[in-house]
DNA sequence: CGCCTATTTGAAAACCGTCAAAGTATGTGG
DNA sequence: CCACATACTTTGACGGTTTTCAAATAGGCG
């Protein structure tokens, strides 16, 4: 998802914006803010990863994103008067611009084409988490994950650096089941992994898999 | 989720507005699009009740949401160039107000205040999925129901005019678990139902199922 | 009254989570 | 450089929740 929200800014609004943003660094596994913290701030990531899950009532993660540079953070809360609906870890070292909720407010009228760009982000956040919500209620756990690595795939490529664990929370399922679907791809071909790593082989296969049941 | 976007207006941007916008009505039942049609329109419901919706891989139906008069429709569309990304009915008659993409656009760079209003829409629209993803992905059914009928109720009131179908399409699970959970809560005081219509009678104990199993 | 849709109940099976235990990389400190 | 700790991966067995299939009952509308 890398959206250069602020890539079409000129120096003036670069200027414009450094009299409201704060530069953050938080090294791997730090915490960025929890669900339920007040939200002031609102980040845009510069440079490393941000993972962003929310906790079930037994205590599994669940990972909504993950952002790298370019990517915005925090927005629901700043824009709703509410606290973050989300937590926020550094996975690595990582550089945040902060801005202030008041701030970007006033910025942001200033300049309907950056919030042209928020809309368009959060329009393309809303689908995929439409889709995912589709996934969920409705498809088997192979599904889930032959569709979740295909959607990560398209970002990142054919290689994904995600251990099993993280599969699972994303795709909503136990380590466990990762594992045992993930075991019976490799042997027929399907994926190859090292571990916190897997690559897609064999995209055709995959694309089948995540379309449903041998139907016949 | 009464989401007066276009509250705000004065007399001349409506006057404005006129210009770009058009009115489509449509009866029960009646498609307003698809998934996957191509999405030049962008709507606001002026009156009825619309279901958004997309099919999960063996036909079955899922409930993104319901929306009312003052709700925006087809917004992730618009701003992304791609076609919809759910279906969408009329569940009642419905009177909508449809705005051309180009058009709309040129309006929000001219009136930033809407698009405020529309990233803040946007926002809480995101923040809801996240909040069903969580529960999709980590809750058993009978606290994602309650969740769901608690959800529903903040807008809605106590009486909830869905079907078991509709329930279960919103929740995630069949009508037939939905039925044995309902009639369950029947017993217990919590609900009261007849045809297509649901009652919340105890928020108390709905709450405390929402929030899991009876630790301890 | 009759039809269509919504609701209900039962029984069997499937899917997946849970628990337990062991094996295998990776990195750290001695 | 080795030993050890830690995190990740793997496998097996069991059980529970939920789906699936089937059939019956009840409510509402023409």
């Amino acid at each position: 998802m890398q959206t250069p929200i602020f890539a079409a800014l000129d120096n003036d609004k670069l200027q414009e914006l450094s009299l409201i943003a704060r530069e953050r660094r938080s090294s791997a596994n730090e915490t960025i803010f929890w669900e339920g913290d007040p939200s002031d701030w609102f980040y845009v990531v510069a440079e490393g990863k941000v993972k962003v899950s929310k906790l079930t009532s037994n205590g599994r993660e669940i990972i909504l994103a993950f952002f790298g540079p370019g990517d915005i953070l925090g927005e629901a809360a700043v824009f709703e008067n509410k606290p973050y609906p989300a937590s926020a870890q550094s996975v690595s070292e990582t550089r945040l611009v902060g801005i202030k909720k008041s701030g970007l407010i006033e910025f942001l009228m200033k300049h309907p084409d950056i919030s042209l760009e928020i809309i368009s982000t959060l329009s393309s956040r809303l689908r995929e988490a439409q889709s995912r919500l589709r996934d969920l209620a409705g498809e088997r756990v192979e599904q889930r994950l032959s569709r979740m690595l295909l959607r990560l795939s398209e970002r990142l490529g054919d290689t994904l650096p995600f251990t099993r664990q993280e599969l699972s929370d994303m795709a909503g399922t136990t380590t466990e089941t990762t594992i045992r679907i993930l075991s019976q791809w490799k042997e027929r071909g399907i994926i190859q992994s090292v571990r916190g790593e897997v690559t897609i082989a064999d995209k055709v296969k995959l694309k089948l898999l995540s379309e449903g049941p041998p139907q016949v």
